[in-house]
DNA sequence: GAGGGGTGAGGGAGCGCTCCCTGAGGGGTG
DNA sequence: CACCCCTCAGGGAGCGCTCCCTCACCCCTC
């Protein structure tokens, strides 16, 4: 039962612990008699070298903690985003041998532990997911000096993020739905208090401001029910509207099933363009248009910026690009 | 930048290191002064324990491994119940003081990775999600003697699971087609190395045996594009068949979709019922009436398992009960 | 007043590993 | 031939913590 340790596999192979440890480690310092005669006795008695020991006298621990920061109500791990970008994080940080900590901080109390977590030095860097522009936890980890990435753009000024290029996703929606001859276009926005909320209705904004037209905003919160409720009304403020830009798919979904009961006919009466591309889109009828942002790309991206931090990179955020997936609901 | 040591808190108290590790651990035989001066200090000094330090000599690690088993083009983790699993057991961890280190085992090379990870001392206990039922790693991990529990049934003896009720749902689906009197049941079934597949796929057979029906069965994946596929197969074998059983529901919308193009009416000509209960079966056009097998509970229902196996509790698998969601479909 | 028992603090040995330092030995140079 | 340098194995300190053991002290009992 009881695993065997260095001490073990050194007398067995009748070499010291320093040389079965430069085995181990894969140092070219050996004479290669000794390194075979060592690894036949790895190989023997199975051996494999303690986590915990090697931790406390190296300080690293080739584990990551990826934090999804959000309320219990979950904007954004209720998202079908979630798994993609769980899953596109552990792939990558397998491909570098790092493992995952999967961390949801719910509420202050968790992430009060996850500040405590990361302080006992269980973790080589920390990865945010989806936070509050004001989520207090970014600049606290930070604060810390330990290696910080976010995959959202956050107000901490000293956290470096990977982030979508929100407003020209929402100005390549937009000149579509113009290109579309479109003329009275309204948008469902997100949270306004997420960044990308905000960044999508300013580019949506100021593309129509562009070619001197006019706002249709209402408000939703990136739920597939808000959406249903934000296009309910909108077509009460303005029963003449052509298009509707909806900040996430989601809530596109939403405006559909509305616009549906209603009566209009997507995209005859009405054109539909979505954001982030999820893989419902595809699905519904008719077929969504969305801006794809390749969250999977966004992930990686990130999960490299953070391992570079590990390496003692410079902090600098990076910006994904954008493309219109055009289907049928445009 | 250094954090300050036991030592380095005991020093700042004036008591022994002793004391100061027994404050820390809560233990009860402290006088209430030395317990404050320590705590005061502990304070001042920011003081966080070292993990990796209190493993080594304690041989526990507070983590749990997660470690979900799945061909890359992931049958599974694509699936909408990834992210209700990962989720669901990430809190009730939480709520144990545990951490979650998640591992996506898409490969053989990963999967012997996990092995030796495992092997490392890096976690207390193992709990291994959708598994197909010939996955060699159950078998080998509870070989290790760690603690493991399956999220699924699995075909390694001595691995303790917890699993659906899948035979009696699939009965809760016939029966309910029946009382809507449909005549002519098909059903679609999922991967047939999958034990929950073969017990859906049984338990429809058996229903229909009991009343004197014959079985329509097609084969399918698990995956929308299959369930659309096998529908479509299913018209041209039985076009007069009334309804379907999908083992799941994404197959059974890939179904929906098939029907709708194939000009037949849900439910009017066909009845459709699906398994699993997933978000999105309530958004689809008709809604899909499911059998629901709250991933969620059986999420914390193996997580209560594991830990229960951790704390030494005796090895006996859990099976959860079914409900059906009677919807537009049928 | 002496002895015994109980409570609770301190001392220190390790947990298993890495890594610095020492030193043996061989080969090259003057 | 002497000296120096370089390569590479071994010895051992120490990472920060827990936990066992010892021991001081106090209170109680006889």
């Amino acid at each position: 039962m009881k695993r065997p340790t260095l001490a073990v596999v050194a007398a067995r192979a009748g070499v010291s612990k320093s040389s079965v440890s430069r085995v181990i480690n894969g140092e070219t310092t050996v004479a290669p008699e000794i390194r075979e005669v060592v690894m036949q006795a790895v190989r023997e008695l199975g051996y494999v070298p303690n986590a915990a020991a090697r931790n406390l006298v190296t300080r690293r621990t080739d584990a990551v903690a990826v934090v999804v920061s959000d309320p219990p109500k979950g904007v954004v791990s209720d998202d079908p985003l979630f798994s993609t970008v769980v899953r596109t994080v552990s792939r990558e940080l397998e491909a570098f041998g790092k493992r995952l900590v999967l961390i949801l901080a719910e509420s202050d109390e968790s992430r009060a532990r996850v500040e405590r977590y990361v302080a006992g030095g269980h973790v080589d860097g920390v990865m945010l997911v989806a936070l509050h522009g004001a989520d207090p936890l970014p600049a606290a980890l930070a604060r810390m000096g330990l290696p910080v990435a976010s995959f959202n753009r956050t107000s901490a000024a000293d956290v470096p993020y990977v982030a979508l290029d929100n407003a020209g996703g929402a100005e390549l929606a937009v000149r579509h739905l113009l290109d579309r001859d479109r003329r009275r276009i309204a948008t469902i926005t997100g949270p306004l208090d997420l960044y990308e909320a905000r960044e999508r209705l300013e580019g949506y904004r100021a593309t129509l401001r562009d070619t001197g037209r006019r706002s249709i905003v209402a408000l939703g919160d990136f739920t597939r029910i808000s959406g249903a409720e934000a296009m309910r009304q909108l077509l009460e403020d303005d029963p003449d509207l052509d298009a509707v830009f909806a900040a996430n798919d989601l809530m596109a979904i939403g405006a559909l099933r509305t616009l549906h009961q209603a009566g209009r006919r997507v995209p005859d009466d009405v054109a539909v363009v979505g954001f982030d591309d999820i893989e419902a889109a595809a699905y519904t009828t008719p077929a969504l248009t969305s801006v794809r942002s390749s969250m999977a790309d966004q992930a990686t991206a990130t999960v490299r910026l953070l391992l570079g931090l590990i390496e003692g990179a410079p902090r600098k955020p990076v910006i994904m690009p954008n493309e219109l997936v055009i289907r049928e609901s445009t």
